[in-house]
DNA sequence: GATGTAGACAAGTATAAGACAAGTGTTTTT
DNA sequence: AAAAACACTTGTCTTATACTTGTCTACATC
C-alpha cells in the first residue's frame, strides 16, 4: 500500500501536538524548518498542516507562524459564570423550577454573610434536559430583591435580575450525605453523596449581594478547576480543614 | 520549537511578578534597563510588558514607569499548592504515612493520563495533628520516579522530589461514598460521604508528570475557591456534568 | 489526475535601532 | 517660594532587515 507523504507527516505532527511537544501559546517550527526536518517540500508540509488546521488542532497567522489552537472552552468561558451558562455552552437545555419564593428574616449564618436582616429566599430545582441535577437556595438582601417576582426568578438568572455589576465570589465546595427533602427533589436515594457548594457573590465594591447554596448529586456532577501556574506564594483557594 | 522573544520575556517577567521580585507599589526597571538586561530592543520589551498589562498584572504611567498593578484577588487565585503547605500555613502539623510503594504497570485510566506504561504508585495517608484526613494515591511515570525511595516520599512532597518545574494542573472535584478500604484508613463509617479529587499535574512543557487521587472525609474538609470577576487570563473553573 | 518538488513573489510579523513628543520627579537657579 | 533646567520615564512614530505564511506557476513522477 502506497503511503501518502503528507498524511504521514500530518500523523506525526498530530502526535506531537497530542504529546504536548507542541504547546498552546508557543509557535511551531516554521514550514521551512519542518520541510528540512522531514525532508519534504514546503507544499507537502503545508498540506499536512492544513489538514491539522481543518481538524481545529492548529492554526496559523501570516507572518507569524503556526501554533497549537487554544482549546475553545478556555476562550469562551467567563470567569464568574452561572451553571446554566455553562450548560448552555455544552448544549444542554437548562430549566428552573421554583419551589419557594419568600421574604424572610435572615438566619444567623445568612445574616453574617449578607449583613442584612431581611432577605429574599428562593429555593429552586435546576433541570438539565428535564432531569433534576441541582437544588439551589439563594438568599438576597430584601432591599435588593424587593422588585423581583416569582416569575422573574423562574425566567432569568439572579445575576441578570439584580442589575448590579458583580465583583467576584468566594465559593466553598464540600461533600455530604443528601438531606431527605433534597433527596426527594433530586430523585436520588436517601443518604447518597452530594456535592455542596456555597457561593458568596459580591459587587464591585466588595459588598455581598448573594448567598447561594447548591446541592448536586455526586453521580452527575463534578468540578473542574484549572490551576494555571505553579507559584511559591500561598493561595487562598484550596483545601481547607473544617471543624 | 521556535520561540517568540517577547513571549519568552513576558513569561520571565510574569514569573518575577508572581515570585514577588517585583512588588506592588514599586516601579519596575525601566524599559531601557530591561532592554539591556534581556539584550532585546525596547520594542520587544514593550510588547512583553504590554501583554502583561493586558493580563492586568502590571500598568504604566507615562514619565513615571511600569509598576505591578494592585490586584490582590487576581494574583492569588488558583495557584498550585500542596495541601501540606496550606496546613502548615494554618499551624497544623502535617504527617505522611506510606501504605504502598510499588512500580506497577499502569491501568488504562492512568496510562491515558500520564501517557506512560510503567508507573510508580504510592498510596499514603495524610495526617493532621495525628488524625487521618486524606487517603492519597499518586501515580508517576516510572522513568521519573525510578530514583525515589519509600523514605523519600515519606519525607518530602512529590513536587519537590521530582525536581521538575511544574506548569499547571487540572483538578477534578467530586463527591462519593467512601470505599470500604478507605473508610478503615480514614476511620470513618462505611458509606459516609467523601470528597474525591483527581489532579493531573503537568510540567512547563505541558507534559503530564503526576496523577493523584485524593479522598477526603466530608466532615473534615472543604474546598474554597476565589472567583475574581475581571481576570481575563486566568483559566476558568466550573462545574461539569458527567455521565 | 493525484501527489510530489522547486521556486518566486506578495503580504504580514518580529525585532533592532533610532528619533522625537510628552509626562514626571529632582535639582538648580532666580 | 516660584520658575527654570535637567535627567529621567513612557508613548509614538519612523526605517530597515530578516523571517514567516499565503498564493501562485512550472515541472516531475506514479
Amino acid at each position: 500500500m502506497r503511503t501518502i507523504r503528507y498524511q504521514q507527516i500530518a500523523d506525526e505532527l498530530r502526535g506531537r501536538v497530542a504529546a504536548g511537544s507542541y504547546v498552546a501559546g508557543r509557535v511551531l517550527p516554521s514550514e521551512a524548518e519542518l520541510s528540512s526536518e522531514f525532508d519534504a517540500s514546503r507544499v507537502t508540509i503545508r498540506r499536512a498542516l492544513e489538514t491539522l488546521r481543518d481538524e481545529g488542532l492548529v492554526d496559523a497567522r501570516q507572518g507569524f507562524g503556526w501554533f497549537v489552537a487554544a482549546a475553545p472552552l478556555r476562550q469562551t468561558l467567563g470567569q464568574l459564570v452561572t451553571i446554566e451558562g455553562q450548560m448552555a455552552e455544552s448544549g444542554v437545555e437548562p430549566q428552573r423550577k421554583i419551589i419557594e419564593f419568600a421574604f424572610v428574616s435572615a438566619p444567623s449564618r445568612v445574616r453574617a454573610a449578607l449583613r442584612s436582616d431581611n432577605v429574599l429566599r428562593v429555593k429552586r430545582i435546576n433541570l438539565a434536559d428535564g432531569e433534576p441535577f441541582a437544588v439551589v437556595t439563594v438568599w438576597c438582601p430584601a432591599e435588593l430583591g424587593q422588585h423581583l417576582s416569582r416569575r422573574d426568578v423562574e425566567r432569568s438568572p439572579f445575576y441578570e435580575l439584580l442589575g448590579i455589576a458583580l465583583g467576584g465570589a468566594t465559593q466553598t465546595i464540600g461533600a455530604d450525605s443528601v438531606a431527605p427533602a433534597d433527596a426527594a427533589l433530586l430523585g436520588v436515594p436517601v443518604g447518597s453523596p452530594v456535592l455542596c457548594c456555597e457561593r458568596l457573590t459580591k459587587d464591585t465594591n466588595g459588598r455581598p449581594v448573594l448567598l447561594s447554596e447548591h446541592v448536586f448529586p455526586a453521580h452527575r456532577t463534578e468540578f473542574v478547576v484549572d490551576l494555571p501556574h505553579a507559584a511559591a506564594s500561598v493561595a487562598p483557594s484550596g483545601l481547607r480543614l473544617v471543624e
